[in-house]
DNA sequence: GCGTTATTTCGATCTTTTTAGAAATACCGT
DNA sequence: ACGGTATTTCTAAAAAGATCGAAATAACGC
């Protein structure tokens, strides 16, 4: 990822309704909702969401599909997913060993889940 | 953390030259740097420069120290890691198995150098 | 104290962003 | 084709941010 594509990323999160806006929609993955319904739980104007969900959607950060008279919006967790590696790769940079506390430190935020009998 | 807490640190970095900032700094943890030499790194203007840091230490993102004339800039990796986790968390929000993925792409980032003996 | 070096604060200008009313577009059922 | 619903685009005004010259502050050596 480029550091002009990771701008425009961290600024259309860096706005209190549009990260409100994203975080809502990965909180309803994989079903997405419709921009009316999204302006009703943050309690915008249609119009002004709209507006800030074009922001994000240039960032890549949601995407949308008419779904008859609705446009539904999802968040695009493949790019937030770039983000955070962009990030993370920047604080390893070359160190990583003063990366690895802040990584180690995100573990517990997914319990891996894998088929691994665990480390004991 | 905040959700306005995030959005400062957010929009502390989604500056170009502040990004570029901030990614500087981390490469050269734990020295840090002074800023007349980021600025002449960055080829900003030393009095931009200092508004932009003033940006990012307002948003906690990095830390100041005088040494003799020089002012110091350190990365606040622990800032930083609030703020990684607080995307992530929220992108676990309540559905783990969604996260995952995420988590896990990040794992090469920081090879854990442990006291293991490699793969191979 | 004075000159020098390092950095910040002030002030002014320019650009970008946010906001939302009003109009336009798209879809659907009848 | 029409009326209603869902959403976006247009437009304009207000607010916030970026940039940088010039002046101010702070620390040092002499």
């Amino acid at each position: 990822m480029e550091n002009e594509e990771a701008v425009l990323a961290l600024a259309a999160l860096a706005q209190p309704t549009r990260l409100q806006a994203f975080r809502t929609l990965v909180q309803h993955e994989p079903d997405g909702l419709p921009a009316g319904e999204l302006a009703r739980l943050l309690e915008v104007p249609q119009n002004t969401l709209s507006a800030h969900l074009s922001v994000l959607a240039r960032a890549d950060l949601v995407t949308s599909e008419r779904r008859s008279r609705s446009i539904v919006y999802r968040a695009n967790l493949a790019e937030f997913q770039k983000v955070a590696l962009f990030l993370l790769q920047d604080c390893c940079g070359g160190r990583p060993e003063i990366c690895a506390p802040v990584i180690e430190s995100l573990q517990p935020c997914c319990p891996p889940k894998r088929k691994e009998r665990s480390r004991a």
